[in-house]
RNA sequence: ACCCGGAUGGCGAAAUGGUAGACGCGGGGGACUUAAAAUCCCCUGAUCGCGAGGUCGUGCGGGUUCGAGUCCCGCUCCGGGUACCA
């Protein structure tokens, strides 16, 4: 038999050691109450697939864990629970698609994941653990929605959705595939249902305005700014002829009133029907309807112009020019006014239209080299820079800028304008008419209208019941269910009925990280005194997909109940990275490619360590990496050498000068790398120094291998507590803090300078720390392979201390 | 179309305006071994040269600077997000 190396390296047998030390030393488990520097560190929840944790998830927490584990060697009480987002339509979707109900699945699919996560070896407070799905949950989710409704906040009216006429069922955006059913492939139209809202779009100027402020990455911010859409401009009021209304629309371009020639309202618009002419009638009906048979996708993508004459007409307040009213679905209900002047002289969908109705096109800014009767090169002209008014009466000549506000405050003293502010920003429709939510916290009873329920009779629990599918009733599979949705009005008494549809899985999950310190209290949502400690978030941490929905509706909700006086600080989360996205061998994973990752596979045959670590060194977090199969082996030897020189360290003599320094300025580098998720760097600092360590088999001083454990613990915790004890610590290496830094041993007696003649790098010389320009300049004159460059006295030097030396000459 | 990112060796990637390519993968050579694996050491951008050494090189074209992967202007391509937002 040959002889093996003595006591080799093995993740199988160290992980599941370390695992089950941590539980039962309650290693994980936070000071939730008094803790001395209390940290939150917060990652996002995952929706508990049926297929198990992806790689993406675990990027995204081995991310999260290293800062939080980071945190904790740096002294503070770090508190990082995790829970489950599990209800859902993807959920209910897999139920259905496997015959199996929900309720039945969703536990055996968190198990799963808990196995998987525990296996990982995250520091999760596990005690605190949340389940959106369980009714010890919801039933705060409810009470969420209650405090809205007390503030105000909720309200009900119809609006689109999409509905399938073959499935006879309501379908959520992302079942639609180019108009299309996902399922059968019917085309799929839209249905106008009660459902409930939340003013979100109220918090607007607040939500914006604090994005100034937020420690959170550009990407996230800017993609909130983008969402929240706010756009300064004037509502501007027609008379219609003939009728005693008025129509207001929305603009951006009051400078451009001159050229709007006629008006297009959004065919859902409610003066619609009073406005149109006789004539008029059944076309405008014709069409109207054919909007509605348009799912709300491809209403949107299709760019093709379509509208009818109303036959009315409004006066153009600036011209006093009649112009014709028309109905086109190009004009959105849901934005401004549902109502547009158009321009199509400066507008391109405008000018598109006009073309295809034939509609008069009339040029009002002009551009540098353009007249008032420069005709359009078969596009509208958009270009406002430097552009003046034409055809503007009292206007002509002004800059676009100057005439948006002057133009505006003229029609305002005949009282047709009025400068406003205008939101992208709309209402937050949290109706589900599916199964697999909460139900929403209403019944309605015939004399006492909609009443919500009382706190005391929280949750409204969602029945067990197997035939969850949705129907053609368009409304909740709920509705099905008298015996549930029958129940005596709160306030009178009287038989009234539940509201049967649930709420939007992204309520359960804009208030969560509210809830995991005061998890175990079934009396409140959350505990006073622990979330004045713990709260707000100090770092949360996940995609960027939910830049906006997920984040901002976090936002919302949080102040939302500071202005309800339930805490005293109005977002949620203090700093917020975005973490990037993980592809495979250039090419982005997704099932139908057959290249998904499957982590149990890796972490059974590197370990959990060195697939973390692999994860961690792909490419910077914040960017994401490329996950190429070949490439683990670099971290696994690394970790062999790691455990290597811990087994080998000696206690005798004394540690190598070098090897300290090198030391030195690696905790200086891992230590500061880490802190700003740069841990791919953090990494190849730690590979460069044990490289350093056991250069040509040395075997390493134990004071030169110790501190690296506790470096190295963020990223690799089994190993790293394996070796604490092998160096002979009983506790954990997590409460053994960071190691202490040395500055004076960041430098060096001599540097190396670089010289350079006329910029061009030439060679370098070894001066004594501080060295002056002079002894520089004499070195390096001395250095025959600089100095043959140097062919005649410098005209110029330039000298940075300690790095670099040019001889221009 | 708009808003963000990004483009650097065979590959993943590093580089406060100061030696481009750290670290890792892959490849080549060597040591150890009967042999292989593992481990360890060295080499590995292109090109010219026997060599010392030189020249070129960070998507493209300009500019600023003693000096540009990095800053500025104008493009190209790729990724992500939003999208008839008036």
């Amino acid at each position: 038999m040959e002889e093996t190396p003595p006591n080799p390296y093995t993740p199988s047998v160290v992980e599941p050691k370390w695992q089950q030390r941590w539980t039962e030393r309650g290693t994980n488990t936070a000071t939730l109450d008094n803790p001395k520097r209390p940290f939150y560190a917060l990652m996002m929840f995952p929706y508990p697939s049926a297929e198990g944790l992806h790689v993406g998830n675990l990027f995204a927490f081995t991310g999260s864990d290293i800062s939080a584990r980071f945190h904790r060697l740096m002294g503070h009480d770090v508190f990082q629970p995790l829970g489950f987002d599990a209800f859902g339509i993807h959920s209910e979707n897999y139920a259905l698609k496997v015959g199996a109900h929900p309720m039945e699945l969703t536990p055996k699919n968190v198990a799963n994941f808990t196995r998987q996560l525990g296996r990982a070896g995250f520091m999760v407070d596990w005690n605190q653990k949340v389940d959106t799905s369980r009714p010890d949950y919801y039933k705060w989710t409810q009470w969420v929605f209650l405090q809205l409704h007390k503030q105000g906040l909720a309200y009900k009216k119809a609006a689109a959705v999409n509905w399938c006429p073959t499935d006879k069922t309501v379908l959520a955006n992302e079942q639609v595939e180019g108009g299309l059913c996902e399922r059968c492939g019917t085309p799929v139209e839209q249905r106008f249902l009660e459902q409930w809202f939340f003013r979100i779009s109220d918090y607007a100027p607040r939500l914006l305005n604090n994005l100034e402020w937020l420690d959170w990455s550009n990407v996230t911010r800017q993609a909130q700014r983008n969402w929240i859409g706010k756009s300064e401009g004037a509502h501007v009021t027609f008379d219609v002829q003939g009728h005693g209304e008025r129509l207001t629309v929305f603009t951006t371009r009051a400078d451009t009133i001159f050229g709007a020639t006629y008006l297009v309202l959004a065919p859902e618009h409610p003066l619609v029907n009073t406005l149109t002419t006789d004539a008029q009638k059944s076309a405008v009906a014709a069409y109207v309807e054919q909007t509605t048979k348009q799912d709300l996708i491809s209403r949107k993508s299709t760019r093709e112009k379509t509208g009818v004459f109303t036959g009315a007409h409004a006066i153009n307040p600036a011209t006093k020019q009649p112009v014709p009213i028309w109905i086109a679905d190009y004009v959105l209900m849901e934005y401004g006014t549902g109502a547009i002047m158009a321009v199509p002289g400066h507008d391109e969908r405008d000018f598109e239209f006009a073309q295809v109705f034939a509609l008069p096109i009339v040029r009002v800014v002009a551009g540098a080299d353009q007249q008032a009767d420069t005709p359009f090169d078969g596009a509208a002209f958009t270009d406002d820079e430097g552009g003046r008014l034409v055809n503007s009466a009292q206007f002509d000549g002004m800059s676009v800028t100057d005439a948006k506000r002057e133009v505006t405050t003229w029609l305002n003293t005949q009282r047709h304008a009025e400068a406003v502010t205008n939101y992208r920003l709309h209402d937050w429709c949290i109706s589900r008419q599916r199964y697999w939510g909460p139900p929403i916290p209403i019944i309605y009873c015939d004399d006492c209208g909609a009443v919500p329920v009382p706190e005391s009779q929280l949750p409204v629990e969602l029945p067990n019941i197997p035939d969850f599918k949705p129907d053609d009733s368009g409304i909740s599979p709920l509705a099905r269910h008298e015996e549930w949705y029958r129940t005596p009005c709160p306030t009178c008494g009287k038989s009234a009925r539940r509201e049967t549809d649930v709420s939007d899985t992204f309520l359960d999950s804009a208030w969560y990280f509210l809830r995991y310190p005061s998890a175990t209290r079934d009396d409140v949502p959350f505990d006073a005194a622990r979330t004045k400690t713990w709260l707000p978030v100090n770092s949360y941490i996940g995609g960027n997909e939910h830049a906006v929905l997920h984040l901002l509706y976090s936002r919302f909700i949080t102040m939302v109940l500071k202005d309800g006086g339930h805490i005293d600080f109005e977002e949620p989360f203090t700093r917020f990275r975005a973490h990037g996205m993980i592809i495979r061998e250039g090419a982005k994973m997704s099932k139908s490619k057959g290249n998904v990752i499957n982590p149990d596979q890796y972490m059974e045959e590197w370990g959990a360590d060195a697939f973390r670590m692999y994860l961690m060194f792909l490419g910077p977090y914040e960017e994401g990496g490329d996950f190429r199969d070949q490439g683990i082996s670099g971290v696994r030897r690394f970790l062999d050498r790691l455990w290597a020189s811990v087994r080998d360290a000696t206690t005798e003599g004394a540690a190598d000068d070098e090897v300290l320094r090198k030391l030195h300025r690696t905790i200086k580098k891992v230590g500061d790398d880490t802190a700003n998720l740069a841990y791919n760097t953090a990494i190849a600092a730690m590979m460069e120094y044990i490289n350093v360590v056991r250069r040509g088999e040395r075997a390493p001083h134990r004071d030169e291998v110790l501190p690296l454990v506790q470096l190295v613990a963020a990223y690799a915790p089994h190993l790293a507590e394996e070796c604490w004890e092998a160096l002979g610590h009983t506790g954990s290496v997590f409460d053994a803090g960071w190691p202490a830094f040395d500055a004076s041993k960041l430098v060096d007696d001599a540097v190396d300078i670089v010289v350079q003649v006329n910029g061009k790098t030439r060679g370098k010389v070894r001066a004594a720390t501080g060295a002056g320009q002079e002894d520089a300049v004499a070195l390096a004159m001395a250095d025959s392979g600089i100095a043959k460059f140097v062919t005649d006295t410098p005209r110029k030097i330039v000298f940075v201390p300690g790095r670099l030396l040019n001889l221009v000459v």
